[in-house]
DNA sequence: CGGAATGTTGATATGCCTCAACTAAAGTGG
DNA sequence: CCACTTTAGTTGAGGCATATCAACATTCCG
């Protein structure tokens, strides 16, 4: 299974320098595994977590729960992602973060991390800097989901999972994992399900995107992406790996 | 007018500790002042400024332009806010901010903020945390244009306004400035002018909010609250000041 | 004072939601 | 290993909330 440092130092080496000292100060931070089923929680709405969440493998998600009991996905993560980073500085979850499918997590103490902030800004501007993209893609969702409509709406969500899980070196050549059921994508894109159903299929039938099998199939990536109106700045990734 | 060292100082104090020291590093901050007009941009996307917004008076916008050359109202900034804090880590913007109605801001080079995050790291870290409440935010912007009907999403987000003016002391006694038109109204909450004229009249009707002249009256929090679902715990205010 | 921006109202159209039924696949226990 | 149950996906029909179009009233502002 993958190795938390690499994995961590992996994507913040994405948009950050660091320095020989930051890589050993990363190295020098206690952690330790869990494994998570489809659906399990690892933080919870009103919870004060003590550890922070470094994604390893599979897909964990954010989302709200509404007063009517409904949930509401916020974002995606994959592997190097860090779900929860902002529980190092906010007392209490104003969210929850559960696995999608099958997932691995590395749990750091947030004691350890402010320490090394101190000590190694460098380190603390990183992941500063990862949680800003995170808050750019909470962005582009709000876009999204109040300004486009059902097939366009789709389209971009599927680009960016795309585009993401390629940066992130889990896509396979044209296609990704996407474990999300038909339901679980109306909770992220605020669309019924049966609206989801006829989305797919209405975008199956442009020859760009396939959902099968938990398996994104990219087709016609430029016509995708034109569907969608989707450009990546918003990701911030400095090397985009051509698509 | 207001002091940039005193409205920063009371804004990082709403929610982190402060020591003589790092008070001391902020009023050391070069900073000069600048007037905008209403519809005023102070940064564009695809900018790559060398300076950060503090919001000493008015109220400012982030904002999307989409292809078709309409715009994505993101979030409102007012006194204290930092709205541009992103620019300290990211290269280009990713969105634009504007001024609203006149406004004044304080204008600090990056340099500056950056170097006294490395010497008084506690001040970067409630720099910071002002980021991730600005995250929370958005990612309740997300559930509200996601899941809410008109009437509720209005009702939602004029009770954040309310009580971000409350802590930021810019509100009167049961009512706030909100100088948005409907259009704009509209281009925050996904719906069309006409929807928005709708249901401003809607809530009016329910005797608990009145939006006239620029100015949101309060006339029914707790019903106007239940309208809107709205919980304020995502904008971890510490002292939230009695409603 | 005249023109532009803002707000208001009515009528019509439509995209998406809701309800409902059914199929297919996946997981479970005897 | 098969009956049984549950979950996921699919399809049709009807209704409603919201978009769109259009006209007019009002306020703002140069």
């Amino acid at each position: 299974m993958a190795d938390m440092y690499e994995t961590m130092l992996r994507k913040l080496r994405e948009h950050s320098f660091l320095a020989q000292e930051d890589v050993a100060g990363i190295m020098s931070l206690n952690s330790h595994v869990r494994e998570l089923r489809p659906d399990e929680d690892i933080v919870r709405q009103g919870d004060r977590p003590q550890l922070s969440v470094v994604v390893l493998g599979g897909m964990l998600a954010r989302y709200h729960t509404l007063a009517s009991g409904t949930r509401q996905y916020l974002s995606f993560h994959i592997a190097g992602d860090m779900p929860d980073a902002q529980g190092l500085f906010l007392e209490t979850m104003d969210h929850s973060v559960c696995a999608i499918d099958d997932a691995q997590v590395a749990l750091v103490p947030h004691k350890e991390l402010l320490a090394m902030f101190v000590v190694r800004p460098a380190v603390g501007f990183a992941v500063w800097r990862e949680t800003l993209i995170d808050a750019a893609i909470f962005r582009e969702a709000i876009t999204n989901n109040a300004s486009r409509a059902a097939r366009a709406r789709m389209a971009h969500f599927f680009c960016e999972q795309y585009v993401r899980a390629r940066a992130a070196g889990t896509a396979m050549p044209g296609a990704c994992r996407l474990p999300l059921s038909q339901a679980q994508i109306g909770q992220t894109l605020g669309m019924s399900l049966v609206t989801v159903n006829r989305t797919v299929q209405a975008l199956r039938a442009t020859d760009s995107v396939e959902l099968r099998e938990k398996t994104l199939q990219i087709k016609d990536w430029p016509r995708l992406q034109r569907l969608g109106q989707f450009d990546p700045d918003y990701l911030h990734l400095k090397g985009l790996p051509e698509l």
